[in-house]
DNA sequence: AGCACGCCGACT
DNA sequence: GTCGGCGTGCTC
């Protein structure tokens, strides 16, 4: 009848889109595939989609042409489920999944030829030097040029990784017209990935116990999840790069997901130690044309071995063959912003879908992994001792209610001792405190008038080193003012509590030559910062750090002897479900830093509150009797792992309009047994950048479909656009 | 999210 | 008269 095929096809969208499956026409020469990547007209503007399948019921609407087919670039079943699955998890249109899967690539539309090198002049190296006199053939130079010197032309990575120099290097020859580039037809292959084990490596035997209980799980060929579970120091990585390396073997692509990432560098660096060869990563912060090269390796399965944050989960991999998640406990898994999803559940899930095996390594498991090694859905494999037998550091609880500390001070005497001996004994010194700035509280000391965000409702944070206050929740800036807003006195706000800028300056106080670096995501703001930053701890240039969380994750500091908690109490409080496991985490964690290669480390904890059971638990270093206390008391208040919880939080700049919206949404909730609706409560964060928020909370037993009750409550009522509303589902924040 | 359309007030 | 504010609704 027609010559036209009509096709479902869903359009990658921003979330707010509610609807993002639309039909489109293209002429019936060319039959399509599911998964096949389009270009589509939509509103005013063009974009991509993706084909969901034939549409066999004609509907009686205008429809739209396909305005391009990318041939050769399809995603695959699985790929095409996981985006489903995630879709329809998280309470989010497939679109905006879809959304994460391109990777706001203009991928593909300009056809991607990669960049060649070739030699310019004749490769006679005693040569050059007549026709460039000012020419220093130096050794980089000279191995690119020897490189060059076949016939092939060849891609920037390789002959980065072939000859070690840098892209500079490579910029310069070219400046003196020495080698030229040139566009590469991509179908010229990347070479073979080979896999050139270090052979200096060797296992312990628990760890190569690990690996063979590992490898016997893998050659099921199916979906499994293994936690590997040690402490810092045991050597996991080792582990499961044995397992990378059995899956390269296979020929399979192996996705590597790390929590944060400057962590990516660092790592990519053991790996290569390790198999000869760098990873190719993967973060937001890639460059477009990085990004798209990246991209389309790994959709055409050139690519084996990728690491990468959040969102190398949703990589168009062909083969995929082993999925690993490092720092599992990790809670910067869960994406907060845009689509929320857990980027470690949706990683078990993907695994899941493509019938691959997961392994989950972390030293402090997260009660739900944990909980799943209890029921044997996880196997658990354990590597009890640390490599060259260093010894687990002694740990000293201090009381703080027995010491009398003067005026705006936060280190006790004995705390302040030990570092007095660790300084003398050369040896790295690293305090803890989750802080950020200089003072979290600046109030008037003649009325009490205390400084707030006025677009949110928390208190703004004193920062010295560039003399701003800044809120924390939302990041604005202000200058401090000289007169009370609430007295009118003149200069009388004093600063309240410690941060680490204050903790910094008590240090210089007690110890005044010593050499301290501030480690918070204030001073690090890049993966550049961070390396140089560990380069100059591996030089021994630093005496102390003082540190908030961002130090709790991964990294090895050799000569650290003695880490000090100043204030474990504070992240204990918080009023977050997760908070004890978030603090018992980071605690042990940072522990974990004192004393490595055959030095003895001592943690000091201070504390207000050393009856605590994850003191206790963190002082007697027992982490499985934190876990069951805690999983007890989940239990008993069926929360996740053992119930689940969903957030419901509408937000309007109306609070007029969002209050009537939030009865009536009340109004229409439906009642079951195992169902419990909370709220509508004001949001912790009520006034949040300049809008107003409600929050319900959804819990249930664990056999709910808590999705499809939210779906068959809040789809059928009509939503004001003046409202916003957004689904969490198992929620970490409650901010 | 964009963007259009439409309805209202206030200007050269 | 028309320019521009933003409240409302749609995108195959």
């Amino acid at each position: 009848m027609s010559n036209q095929f009509i096709y479902s096809v869903i359009v990658s969208l921003h979330k707010s889109v509610p609807q993002s499956t639309f039909d489109y026409a293209c002429h019936k020469i060319q039959k399509l595939e599911a998964g096949q990547i389009v270009k589509v007209p939509f509103g005013k503007k063009a974009t991509w989609g993706v084909i969901e399948k034939l549409q066999e019921d004609r509907k009686d609407i205008q429809i739209k042409q396909i305005i391009k087919v990318f041939d050769g670039y399809i995603l695959s079943g699985y790929l095409m489920r996981f985006i489903n699955w995630v879709a329809e998890w998280n309470f989010t249109s497939k679109g905006s999944v879809l959304k994460l899967v391109l990777s706001n690539i203009d991928i593909i539309e300009k056809e991607n030829k990669p960049i060649g090198w070739i030699i310019n002049t004749n490769p006679d190296i005693s040569k050059l030097k007549k026709l460039f006199p000012n020419f220093k053939l130096t050794k980089k130079r000279k191995q690119i040029i020897r490189t060059l010197s076949q016939t092939k032309p060849i891609l920037t990575k390789e002959l980065i990784d072939q000859t070690g120099a840098s892209k500079r290097t490579i910029s310069e020859l070219e400046k003196l017209n020495i080698i030229n580039s040139m566009e590469v037809s991509s179908d010229i292959s990347l070479p073979e990935f080979k896999v050139l084990r270090n052979s200096n490596i060797i296992l312990n035997n628990s760890q190569r116990n690990a690996v063979e209980k590992i490898n016997r799980i893998k050659s099921n060929n199916k979906f499994d999840a293994v936690l590997l579970d040690g402490l810092t120091g045991s050597g996991k990585t080792e582990v499961y790069f044995e397992i990378i390396a059995e899956t390269l073997k296979q020929g399979k692509q192996a996705l590597v997901l790390l929590p944060e990432i400057y962590l990516s560098s660092e790592w990519s660096m053991r790996f290569k130690n390790s198999f000869g060869i760098t990873p190719l990563v993967w973060h937001s912060n890639l460059s477009k044309k990085v990004r798209r090269e990246t991209w389309d390796q790994i959709i055409k399965g050139k690519v084996n071995v990728i690491v990468g944050a959040r969102s190398a989960l949703f990589l168009p991999f062909r083969t995929l063959g082993l999925i690993v998640i490092d720092e599992e406990h990790d809670h910067s898994f869960k994406q907060e912003e845009g689509v929320l999803y857990n980027a470690r559940d949706m990683g078990i899930i993907r695994a899941k879908i493509e019938n691959i095996p997961v392994i989950l390594s972390t030293a402090t498991p997260s009660l739900e992994t944990w909980q799943n090694t209890q029921t044997k859905k996880f196997a658990h494999i354990e590597l009890p001792e640390r490599i060259g037998d260093a010894e687990l550091p002694r740990v000293k609880l201090i009381d703080m209610k027995g010491v009398n500390l003067p005026y705006n001070k936060w280190i006790s005497p004995t705390l302040k001792d030990e570092i007095s001996k660790n300084l003398v004994n050369r040896n790295l010194t690293l305090l803890f405190l989750n802080r950020r700035g200089y003072a979290p509280l600046k109030l008037c000391s003649s009325c009490g008038y205390r400084l707030g965000c006025k677009n949110c409702q928390s208190w703004l944070v004193e920062h010295k080193k560039n003399n701003l206050l800044i809120c924390h929740q939302c990041g604005i800036q202000q200058k401090l003012p000289e007169i009370c807003d609430e007295c009118s006195e003149k200069e009388t706000f004093i600063s309240c509590g410690p941060g680490v800028e204050r903790l910094e300056e008590e240090i210089l106080d007690y110890f005044p030559d010593i050499r301290i670096e501030i480690l918070s995501s204030d001073t690090i703001q890049s993966s550049e910062i961070m390396n140089d930053f560990l380069k100059r701890i591996r030089n021994g240039k630093i005496d102390l750090i003082i540190g908030t969380q961002i130090i709790s994750k991964g990294h090895n500091f050799k000569n650290l002897t003695l880490v000090g908690v100043i204030d474990a109490d504070m992240s204990l409080s918080g009023g977050d479900l997760r908070a004890s496991e978030k603090a018992f985490q980071v605690l042990h964690q940072v522990s974990g830093r004192a004393g490595r290669e055959n030095k003895k480390g001592l943690v000091v904890i201070q504390t207000y509150d050393p009856k605590n059971q994850v003191i206790e638990a963190l002082s007697k270093n027992n982490r499985d009797e934190f876990l069951k206390i805690e999983s007890k008391h989940r239990k008993e208040i069926n929360l996740p792992p053992f119930g689940k919880l969903a957030a419901i939080i509408i937000s309007s700049k109306n609070q007029r309009e969002l209050e009537a919206f939030s009865i009536n949404l009340k109004k229409k909730s439906p009642s079951f047994q195992n169902v419990m609706i909370l709220g509508p409560a004001p949001a912790p964060m009520y006034y949040l950048r300049g809008k107003y928020r409600y929050r319900f909370l959804i819990k249930s037993t664990k056999e709910v479909n808590i999705q499809k009750v939210i779906k068959d409550w809040v789809y059928k009522i009509k939503i004001p656009y003046t409202i916003k509303l957004v689904v969490d589902i198992d929620p970490y924040s409650f901010l």
